[in-house]
DNA sequence: CAAGTGATTAGC
DNA sequence: CTAATCACTTGC
């Protein structure tokens, strides 16, 4: 079952990042065969106010204008000019909070997302937000994608408790100062498919 | 550990 | 218009 959209449109961007752990990230290949995969691993980034989101200080441009769209739209973005990053907008319509889904577990047809993903461990598949990318087949396409249409959307899976999962700081934004330490960085403990490094 | 890769952005 | 930067990955 889908996510619904209140799910999205809450305000608490940090709770939302943290519940999103467990749900199963489902995109439909061409021929109509189902990818899923678990998420594992999320950071929040909390639009207006973080020096790390792309959309700080309400900056507004082409590439920035999905955050801005309603909670259970996808963002994604092309950066190092090879990899694309899977994002879940959330909040009202022009608050551009975005949550970076990390990692994920491999779930439904494991054997589609190796054959993208070239010869690799199975560990290597989605560990990572630019991999996770390449195995579920996520481009610029997706961009402002809504989560509660057929081409891309969450939905519950497992339950996490608390205890179960660890926060940190966020990865590879260092640029960000004083918002480069906060810990708004998500993971399940001891899950093999969290983001090494 | 370092380089690759090109869209995006800010600054002329 | 030009140049710098980047929410990463891989193979040396």
């Amino acid at each position: 079952m889908k996510l619904p959209r209140e799910f999205y449109t809450r305000e608490e961007t940090l709770q939302i990042a943290r519940e999103l752990i467990g749900k199963l990230l489902v995109v439909p290949m061409a021929d109509g065969t189902i990818v899923s995969g678990m998420i594992v691993e999320t950071e929040a980034y909390l639009g207006a106010i973080d020096k790390a989101a792309h959309s700080f200080g309400n900056r507004r441009t082409k590439r920035t204008e999905t955050m801005f769209a309603v909670g259970g739209t996808a963002y994604v973005f092309f950066i190092y000019g090879m990899y694309y990053q899977f994002n879940v907008v959330v909040g009202a319509v022009d608050s551009p909070h975005a949550i970076l889904i990390r990692a994920l577990e491999p779930i439904q047809n494991i054997e589609i997302m190796r054959e993208k993903r070239g010869k690799m461990p199975d560990k290597n598949l989605t560990s990572g937000p630019g991999k996770l990318c390449i195995a579920m087949g996520i481009d610029k396409n997706f961009n402002n994608a809504d989560l509660l249409g057929d081409k891309i959307w969450l939905e519950d899976y497992k339950v996490f408790d608390d205890s179960e999962i660890a926060v940190g700081k966020r990865i590879g934004i260092d640029y960000a100062e004083e918002f480069a330490e906060k810990e708004w960085r998500f993971w399940a403990k001891e899950n093999p498919y969290v983001s090494r490094r």
